[in-house]
DNA sequence: CGGCGTTATGCGAATTTGGCATAGCGTGTA
DNA sequence: TACACGCTATGCCAAATTCGCATAACGCCG
């Protein structure tokens, strides 16, 4: 077996659910780290090499499912528009980030002391 | 947010992989697990809700991907065919057992201390 | 030698995802 | 006050993936 278990990887992934339904994650996460910085949908897709259309279908179904808005954004003005993160999205943010804290390592060492 | 926070739920998962591409995960070890129970593909996978043709695709996918044999099929015989788990599946479950151990109720742990 | 129940697999249907194209918006500038 | 700009918003078709039905192959046993 150790001829495959030297190119075996552990991967692991938390996220937040509602109804079954995702409504956070890494992908999620790191978009509305991008819109903060970037201070537009548009420039933090670019950013993450996907299309606006799909940015914009995340954040529109997490908002959906959450009852409450993650992203302020406003359409025409100076620049075309902008868009930056309501306090809630960025709550959401740091607690995901808590929750995530760790988990990677913890795995990792697992995963090092059985496959090798 | 506490309404919605009410519904929320946190998942989690862990899987191993091989150039990218996924090779053990929860549904398929709880495949294999039935399939040492019930000794077919078949049952095994009636008892998990999902079509033969599914369960085929995963076993037939992670040997491809390891580069050894998970399962003993024998077609034709005494009751149409049986199936069985080799040595190196079970070894994978139990390290794999091991990997998982803990990490749920640690992830769970975390979640309810940030968002209740 | 035919029946049985399993493994094995081709292939079209259904669903999901990707992404192009276009419309709508409102402030700054001339 | 009209227009240009760049962003948000969304319809819609294409591509890719997944689902699952249908059917073949197999080999012991009565």
């Amino acid at each position: 077996m150790s001829d495959s278990a030297s190119k075996l990887q552990v991967r692991s992934k938390i996220w937040l659910e509602i109804d079954g339904e995702p409504v956070f994650g890494q992908g999620r996460e790191i978009l509305l780290r991008l819109i903060q910085n970037g201070s537009s949908i548009n420039a933090a897709a670019k950013e993450m090499g996907i299309p606006y259309r799909k940015a914009w279908t995340y954040i529109d179904a997490m908002e959906k499912r959450l009852g409450f808005p993650l992203v302020n954004r406003q359409k025409g003005g100076a620049g075309g528009g902008a868009s930056s993160l309501t306090p809630q999205a960025m709550q959401m943010l740091d607690k995901f980030n808590a929750l995530q804290q760790g988990m990677r390592e913890m795995i990792d060492d697992k995963f090092h002391g059985l496959f090798s």
